[in-house]
DNA sequence: GCCAACGTTGGC
DNA sequence: GCCAACGTTGGC
C-alpha cells in the first residue's frame, strides 16, 4: 500500500466538505498537472491513504486522511466547457487528465501546519517542504507517513 | 529545440 | 494582494 498527499483548497472544497458528502465519497477533479497525473493514474491504487492537505489558506496544513475508492478514470470536467477545469485538448477518445475517487477516513483533532512540519529533521525530504514546490498529488513515504501520525498524540 | 512571455500556484 | 517559483506555450 502506499501513501499520498492531496492538496485542496478548503475554500473551494476542504475535508468538512468531503465528509458531509452522501457516503463522505468525493472524485478528485481538477489535477491539471502531469506529474501529479502521473502519480494518480499510474501509481494510485485502490485502499492506498492519503494526507489531506489544505493549501491556500490562513493556516496551511495536514487536516486528515483520506482513502482510495476508485483508481483513475477520465476527469469528466475536461470535457465541459462551462467548468473551471474544461481542457478542450481533452477529448473522450483521447483523455488528458485523469480522476480517483475517495472516501472520508478521519479529521484530526488538530491541523498539523506547514510551519510545525518543516521543523522536524525527519520530514525535511518531503516534496512538499521542497521551495516552490506546486504539486497537488504527492507521494508520501511510509516512515515520514507514520511520523506525521505519531504527532497526533 | 531554445527560450521569452505568460499564466498559475500557494505561502506569506 | 504580492510575488517567487515553476510549468506551459508558441515564435523562431
Amino acid at each position: 500500500m502506499k501513501y499520498w498527499l492531496l492538496k485542496s483548497e478548503p475554500e473551494v472544497f476542504g475535508i468538512e466538505n468531503l465528509k458531509n458528502l452522501p457516503n463522505a465519497t468525493e472524485h478528485w477533479d481538477g489535477v491539471r498537472n502531469y506529474q501529479a497525473r502521473n502519480f494518480m493514474r499510474d501509481e494510485m491504487r485502490c485502499d492506498d491513504q492519503a494526507f489531506f492537505y489544505h493549501s491556500n489558506c490562513k493556516v496551511p496544513g495536514i487536516v486528515g486522511i483520506v482513502e482510495i475508492v476508485r483508481e483513475a478514470y477520465p476527469d469528466f470536467t475536461a470535457f465541459d466547457p462551462d467548468s473551471a477545469y474544461y481542457d478542450p485538448k481533452s477529448s473522450h477518445d483521447k483523455p488528458r487528465w485523469f480522476m480517483v475517487d475517495v472516501r472520508f477516513k478521519r479529521e484530526f483533532s488538530r491541523t498539523i501546519s506547514l510551519n510545525e512540519l518543516k521543523e522536524y529533521a525527519e520530514l525535511q525530504e518531503m516534496p512538499l517542504l521542497r521551495r516552490g514546490n506546486r504539486l497537488s498529488v504527492m507521494p508520501v513515504a511510509s516512515d515520514q507517513w507514520h511520523f506525521i501520525l505519531s504527532l497526533l498524540d
